[in-house]
RNA sequence: GCCCCAGUAGCUCAGUGGAUAGAGCAGCGGUUUCCUAAACCGUUGGUCGCAGGUUCAACUCCUGCCUGGGGUACCA
């Protein structure tokens, strides 16, 4: 099963022969080329080796390869290379085998069970209701849900989480916008300040108000009526939780930071801090003493007016994630946060908690433009392009797409204009349509007699296409895995778009040659080659539904 | 000032210390009586921000600088 272990030991054992004066185990790096024609498997050890004993590199390649005994049945060629590399060629018949595995495994394929079933959450979104989701927060929505698919695949047991805060400043700002626009509705005419939210959605949810509430909250008696800020945060997460839901994001739990004070939380991480000597009192504030847990300041926790700042809550949280009994947390902030995190993971070693459960992933912003015009986006000035209005433009699966294609560490500029005028050119279409041309393939040799569930015989397969196409086919699973490992999902769309080009690539030979067509004349090697085309629409659509991308059977 | 992220083709971006740095879009030129032309093939396009260093080997690691973004609050 294992090719590459295999060839592992093989060179290992060699070395200790060759090398018996270095009797410690060596470290190889074993690692598919980039270029095609280096085979499927190369090592450096020569070069490594060649270089730390004064060797030459080619020369102690050479007896490497001399020395090994490798089975033809798994390995074809191992040829000598450039400055010293070894190349290893895997033998078809290891092809072969592994693309009778893609097909009887389906919808399993390319999933691992690594993870083994550790309690995940992961925590992302968390915006609080004070307006529309943005595009800045979409691409923290698909980032995170796409994580957490890629950590459900990998045999993780995920819960998604939303954290919000409807209390302080902001909601009470939000409050009063939406009573000022509510005094307005009833037609008085009010003075409505800069730094309130100047959305039309403000407008919307006091029109509401006033047609369900009519005149009884104009008297400046009902100022502070929570009326106002419950009317505008119901509107506002509804509004957020419908376009969530569009975008096939589904939230197990919504956590709210009230929760945090009312259970007493807050309190008992203050008095746990006091009491390890970490926290004290200056200035009428209460502060954390960062500079004992390795960070450069001390850090305000409870502000001299008794409000905490947002550490304390946080640490708070993150305290609660692993109390729930999570093996796993991972946060997802933006570039905005990332001073925030040292603090709270430090808090958490301060109050005696296992850090390193903890796993912070930061993307980078989105910049709006718009033709070349920037786009400086805020939810209070009401700068800002929804989430809804974007899928309207384009659609579900090129919002996601085009969120998941680029890294997170990487600035994301986000060109409306291009958006909407090559929606059709988006790559996800590519895709897309490599899977619905298979559909159609399997349809029409249904048609023709086929029955598409036969396992047919590989070795017919020899065309480069054919053999190419088996090969990045079988790089699936490894790809998923280590998208998950290192939370890139990034890594998965640029492998699809390989298997894409690869099998477009494959049909297309049969317009050239009419030998190489899938279904052809010759019912032995179309049989073989539907199978081919059955393992490719398994591992697009296991792709493309891991990105949370619908995979149509017809375009 | 200090800290984090980024800088790769005209544009948007991939790139695991390795061999001749890739893709999509845009440009130019081809391919269809055919299982989807939403495709395929060819071609144009590069000082991998700049300068040093480490290494047999650097887009990749280290140092400094430049540019852009973010942070450095008793804001979140």
């Amino acid at each position: 099963m294992n090719v590459k272990s295999y060839i592992q030991n093989a060179i290992q054992t060699t070395l200790k022969e060759i090398l018996p004066e270095q009797n410690q185990g060596f470290d190889i790096d074993l690692t598919a080329p980039k270029q095609k024609d280096h085979g499927d498997l190369a090592t450096n050890i020569a070069l490594v080796l060649g270089s730390q004993s004064g060797r030459n590199p080619r020369q102690l390649a050479s007896e490497i390869v001399n020395g090994m005994d490798l089975d033809p049945e798994l390995v074809a060629r191992v040829d000598i290379a450039g400055p010293g590399f070894i190349n290893f060629t895997f033998s078809d018949s290891i092809l072969y085998e592994g693309l009778k595995e893609i097909v009887l495994q389906q919808e399993a394929y390319g999933t691992a069970d690594w993870g083994g079933n550790k309690k995940t959450q992961i925590e992302f979104v968390s915006a609080n209701p004070t307006g529309p989701l943005t595009i800045g927060h979409g691409r923290q929505a698909v980032l995170g849900d796409t994580v957490a698919r890629l950590l459900e695949a990998t045999g993780h047991d995920v819960t998604r989480e939303y954290y919000f805060n409807d209390a302080g400043r902001q909601m009470r700002v939000l409050a009063d916008s939406v009573r000022l626009r509510y005094l307005e509705q009833l037609g008085m005419s009010v003075e409505f300040p800069d730094d309130y939210y100047q959305g039309d959605y403000i407008r919307d949810i006091a029109r509401e108000l006033a047609q369900r509430k009519g005149a009884s909250l104009q008297d400046e008696a009902f100022k502070d009526d929570a009326c106002f800020r419950e009317s505008a945060e119901k509107a506002i997460f509804d509004d957020i939780r419908s376009t969530l839901e569009r975008m096939g994001i589904h939230f197990d739990v919504y956590y709210n930071e009230k929760s945090l004070y009312e259970t007493g939380k807050i309190d008992a991480v203050i008095k746990e801090l006091r009491k390890r000597g970490l926290a004290y009192d200056q200035d009428g504030a209460v502060w954390l003493k960062a500079t004992d847990l390795g960070l450069d300041q001390d850090r305000v926790i409870v502000k001299s007016t008794g409000e905490p700042t947002y550490r304390l809550p946080d640490l708070a949280y993150h305290r609660d994630k692993i109390d729930r009994g999570f093996d796993i947390i991972i946060d997802i902030f933006g570039a905005d946060h990332i001073a925030t995190y040292p603090d709270v993971l430090a808090g958490m070693r301060a109050l005696g908690y296992d850090d390193s459960r903890v796993r912070v992933l930061i993307h980078q912003f989105v910049t709006l433009t718009e033709g070349r015009e920037k786009i400086k986006m805020s939810t209070r000035k009401a700068n800002f392009v929804t989430l809804d209005e974007l899928m309207d433009e384009v659609g579900v699966d090129v919002t996601r797409y085009f969120f998941l294609n680029r890294s997170a560490s990487a600035h994301l500029n986000f060109d409306l204009t291009l958006a909407k005028t090559q929606s059709d050119e988006n790559p996800v279409y590519y895709i897309q349509y490599a899977h619905a041309r298979i559909c159609s393939i399997l349809r029409h040799a249904e048609e023709q007699g086929y029955d598409t569930d036969l396992v047919g015989d590989p070795t017919l397969l020899t065309s480069e296409e054919e053999l190419e196409l088996i090969k990045i086919l079988l790089d699936f699973p490894r790809v998923v895995s280590s998208a998950a490992e290192h939370l890139e999902p990034h890594r998965l769309p640029t492998y699809l778009e390989n298997v894409a080009t690869t099998y477009h690539r494959f049909q297309h030979a049969g317009k050239v040659d009419e030998t190489l067509r899938v279904v052809s004349s010759n019912r032995e090697t179309t049989q073989a080659r539907l199978d081919l085309c059955r393992a490719t629409r398994i591992v697009l659509a296991n792709g493309l539904d891991i990105l949370g991308i619908s995979r149509p059977e017809r375009m």
